[in-house]
DNA sequence: CATAAATTTGTAATAATTATAATATTCTAT
DNA sequence: ATAGAATATTATAATTATTACAAATTTATG
């Protein structure tokens, strides 16, 4: 296990997971790529990498990260969960144009509750879907 | 096609789009339960009443509906797509217990949008997860 | 009425995810 | 080091929501 993974083995140790290669791998490919990959494209990522690799340990290591708070699942998509393992608040925007998901700030804090009183709030998500400055180019010159 | 119906059946001729049976029936439905309904709970409904009813025509008419604007998708669940023909600026929390999907009031403008400059922003969301109140007494007395 | 257009229906195809059980790996105690 | 227990991985099948497709039905039009 090389270098950077060591850390992430680490990490997951910490957090009582057994640092076995699939998943040092799948969690090495969510904070390298911080894309909010679907488990297919883990998958067909890592699989190049390691043969054996089996879809259904993909999927299996995203419920234990998720379980255990170490990533979050997002529900930007209608037929897909994508994965993020930044888990300080943040909003989700997705390009409608090419399909790319991407974070921005925002003080989850400043929405107001009124109408859900008496309410217990886990979760706050805020997404947004339009189109990115690269799309929005596209459009003006090719489109 | 009975009273209620008929002011429904009116506001799908203004939209162009044909008030046939099936149609207004499931427009009807979700004005009537505005209970953020999946395809499925649609059609279980209505096929007591049109039994030749066909899932797919549930699912035809929905696309319409949201294709001409008379309805949204509402993106809530990890698996399933559920409908709303409320249009006005609201959130939507879903309590993790019962997975009833209730609305509140939001100031979606209130959102700010830095680190999102050159985005062209459609549509925003914002989505809560959590127990609702009734739950939460449940909780508390049968445990 | 005859014909064309639109709608509905049944069936099959797709695709993401989960369930299951066999196999392989790792851990623990002797 | 080794046996047995616990855990992880894998292949396969099952599930489920949605879409694709084409035949059959209904509706509109001349
Ligand atoms: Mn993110
Ligand atoms: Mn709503
Ligand atoms: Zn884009
Ligand atoms: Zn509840």
């Amino acid at each position: 296990m090389d270098n950077s993974s060591q850390g992430l083995a680490n990490y997951l140790q910490c957090n009582n997971i057994r640092p076995t290669y699939p998943r040092v791998k799948v969690l090495e490919f969510l904070v390298v790529q911080q894309n909010h990959p679907t488990a297919e494209d883990i998958y067909l990522h890592l699989v190049r990498e390691i043969p054996s690799l089996s879809k259904t340990t993909v999927y299996n290591t995203l419920k234990l990260l998720v379980d255990r708070g170490l990533a979050k699942v997002v529900n930007i998509e209608e037929n897909e969960m994508r994965y993020d393992v930044i888990l300080t608040k943040h909003g989700h925007f997705k390009c409608e144009s090419c399909g790319k998901i991407v974070d921005f700030p925002v003080n989850i804090e400043d929405i107001g509750t009124e109408g859900l009183d008496g309410f217990k709030i886990h979760e706050k998500d805020v997404l947004f879907r339009g189109v990115c400055p690269q799309c929005l180019g596209r459009e003006k010159n090719g489109g």
